[in-house]
RNA sequence: GGAUGGGUUCCCGAGUGGCCAAAGGGGGCAGACUGUAAAUCUGUUAGCGACGCUUUCGAAGGUUCGAAUCCUUCCCCAUCCA
């Protein structure tokens, strides 16, 4: 075995906090290990800030460990309250069992299932035949109040108020846990930093009911620069299935990361060597769109494959360094007969998504953030009719600095 | 269960009878500057058939020419007491 996959992690900036970092260095330097990482089934999409763990995950996989994901089938059905402000909406066993499918699939892209080389798991196997009285006899006994209400999980939770259920969490997330070692020997948990204090309390269950060692581990979080957390963006997440966002929106997500995140995010999220990592991370000034280019390549290369990368780059460089073909952008096709009496801006932008409502397409109009092939639109009550598009029939608009959309008329 | 203070637009947070589609900040969008970056400055930020109209200040009723603001009931949240 080449170099110690910890350290791997660890040059690559997964790493936040460990519960043992000697011994979790040692054992995967030893033996091959049983891991897990959760999912909660809230959306029919992972979403970028998963991707981060999958990258983990994969980096354990390829260095010869085992790893168990956990679909949340159990913790959703009643939601996971944290860091939600809003009345969530009870979801029905049927669309959670819809998004374990989805996240299965997904997940089945860049994690191997077959032989046995990963596991697939769903806590609501266990966590929804749990009978309240035997849990608190063998689970909660565990668990010190005193000590949870310190934890940094709940801390800011205290001011503004803490429900029974919300306290609870931690140790349904302790029990899969234990649940894990005791059906395949799971003996580590990784997630994301804000799992810490879930993470640790599974560790001392299991330490404590087996006298068992057991090991915890967090990665970084994905910020920018202000804290705000990664993979948002004005549409909302920044998904891995195409249809929720397409690979040229993938792409341009991470093309547009800020300068001071180039070099973290390629560490992450791709497989490039470090030296390259590095040496991309150095470039400066104009030189890191460089850096950027690669960047957005390799993770959607490693998301949507290699094709769907090359064309959401060649769609980009068209767009934005001229010439070339404007193939693989956003496009919405409308018929023939539907132009017949001409259709205005605004409706194409609403119709395609670019704009909010009307209104908010006016406003762009009127503050002169809208072209129509390269033209900038000063009437908005201008009816477009086929003899404006071009001979194949297409007509590019862009809205603002980045957002470009083609529209097509076809019978 | 009791007392007190609260629920305002995407978020935080002003507003206690008309001048309120609602200050200010954050975030978003657009313009300028740039490198498809950041920072900065400017504009904008409920919807629509747009110098006008419609819907919004926890919910439902009521008072009034007129309500986010006053009254009634209800729901929810926080703090203290039990």
């Amino acid at each position: 075995m080449a170099k110690n996959v910890y350290d791997v992690l660890l040059e690559r900036g997964f790493i936040e906090q460990t519960t043992h970092e000697t011994e979790i260095r040692e054992l995967l330097e030893k033996e091959k290990v049983t891991f897990y990482i959760g999912f909660d089934a809230t959306a029919d999409s992972l979403t970028a800030g998963h991707f981060l763990t999958v990258m983990a995950m994969m980096h354990m996989q390829q260095a010869g460990h085992k790893p168990i994901a956990l679909l949340g089938g159990g913790t959703t059905m009643i939601g996971d309250p944290t860091g939600k402000s809003d009345m969530r909406t009870i979801m029905t066993k049927e669309t959670i069992q819809h998004n374990a499918d989805c996240f299965y699939k997904q997940l089945s892209k860049f994690i191997n299932f077959d032989n046995d080389n990963a596991i697939i798991a769903n806590n609501a196997d266990w966590l929804l035949e749990l009978n309240y009285v035997e849990f608190l006899r063998e689970i909660g006994i565990h668990f010190s109040v005193n000590k949870m209400i310190t934890a940094e999980c709940y801390k800011q939770r205290m001011e503004r108020g803490l429900t029974f259920f919300e306290f609870n969490y931690m140790l349904m997330q302790s029990y899969d846990f234990w649940k894990l070692y005791k059906l395949y020997g799971c003996q580590m948990q990784l997630g994301g930093n804000d799992q810490w204090s879930n993470i640790l309390g599974g560790v001392e269950l299991i330490r404590k009911k087996e006298q068992a060692p057991a090991f915890g581990l967090t990665f970084k979080l994905l910020t920018t620069s202000e804290g705000i957390k990664m993979g948002k963006s004005m549409k909302g997440a920044v998904w891995l299935d195409p249809n929720k966002t397409s690979p040229y929106e993938f792409y341009q997500y991470w093309r547009n990361i800020e300068d001071v995140k180039v070099e973290e995010c390629l560490g992450l999220l791709t497989f490039l060597p470090m030296e390259e990592v590095r040496r991309l991370g150095a470039l400066k000034d104009s030189e890191i769109n460089h850096a950027k280019d690669v960047l957005a390549f390799e993770i959607t290369k490693i998301v949507h494959g290699e094709e769907e990368a090359m064309k959401a780059q060649n769609a980009s460089k068209a767009l934005f360094g001229g010439g070339a073909a404007l193939e693989n952008i956003p496009t919405t096709t409308y018929t023939k007969a539907q132009f017949a009496e001409g259709i205005d801006l605004i409706t194409m932008m609403v119709d395609s998504k670019m704009v909010s409502s009307r209104s908010d397409g006016r406003r762009n109009i009127e503050q002169g953030g809208v072209t129509v092939n390269d033209e900038k639109v000063i009437d908005f009550s201008k009816l477009y009719t086929e003899a404006d598009f071009d001979n194949e029939g297409k007509l590019l608009v862009k809205k603002g600095k980045k957002m470009y959309h083609m529209f097509k008329v076809e019978n």
